[in-house]
DNA sequence: CATGAAACTCCGAAGGA
DNA sequence: TCCTTCGGAGTTTCATG
């Protein structure tokens, strides 16, 4: 019941592409069963969208880092991630609790290039950056477990389709 | 003609579940033709899978933090990727330059689960750690720029034809 | 939740620029 | 090599019970 919800969002996030012929098959339900199931998934906010994983090797963009940046001036308005919104070499904003105020996840062709992001960092959001340069990653964005106590019935997505 | 790679890279990052007739109709190409492409581009490895994003909220794991680690004992082998990689709250696992070892990315449902996947992480890879946690994501896994200079032909996927 | 049928999509074969 | 057209097989989607 609540069970094969989760066995639905524990296969697509692992596999965004499988056809509900297929996800019907693994949840041993008939086809529009499942179809029906993820378009209620999907309405709630409990999915929210589906995306190509890339290689950014293979995109050029092969050097990643962490930016923690704090305001310049503590006593202006924090408008932080709109500000930086436009660059779209940030991957990532987070607002942190410590001695930061956000950290930032970035990707760039090379040192060069996060040069120049950390300046336009600092101009734009007038803040001072650290940066933390990324020298492997042995594993990124693993599915998260879809376990007994998960799907929160209750939560409701403020959302629409997603385009 | 590399222009097509990138537009169609650029689509499927932003809805990776696009039929290959709506990228065909995008890119002014046939449906063959496309799909084509898109068989290329993941022999190659540009293109790497496909998910599905879900609300972690809706997954009952609404505590997002960052744990940076660092041996215990920095004279033993240091295989704490290895030895963390069953705890399902990690997301990622980034090795760094700078004072600390490894930045992790873990969710969790609350402090209590945070406190417990602490000790774990101590235990199991026998490391000291240092928590920030997240108080809200602006935003996150924002699609990369799939610009000019990007899409390198040079880059090779595990698996490529003789040639 | 299942069935079934119409519309659409996938995907390979064959041929042309 | 890369594209297009074409057709059978498979998938999506919706009405109905």
């Amino acid at each position: 019941m609540e069970e094969i919800d989760r066995a639905i969002v524990a296969a697509l996030t692992a596999d965004g592409r499988l056809s509900y012929t297929d996800l019907a098959e693994r949840v041993g339900l008939s086809v529009s069963a499942v179809h029906q199931r993820v378009r209620r998934l999907e309405q709630r906010g409990v999915l929210k969208g589906y995306a190509a994983r890339v290689s950014f090797e293979a995109l050029d963009l092969p050097l990643t880092a962490f930016v923690a940046i704090r305001p310049f001036d503590p006593s202006q308005p924090d408008d932080a991630p709109e500000r930086l919104a436009h660059l779209p070499e940030i991957d990532s904003c987070y607002s942190v609790a410590g001695e930061d105020f956000y950290l930032l996840l970035v990707r760039v062709a090379g040192p060069a290039d996060l040069e120049r992001l950390l300046q336009e960092i600092r101009t734009s959001a007038n803040v001072t950056t650290r940066t933390t340069v990324v020298l492997s990653t042995p594993y990124e964005h693993r599915p998260p477990k879809v376990g007994p106590d998960t799907l929160n019935h209750r939560h409701r997505g403020s959302n629409e389709p997603s385009a």
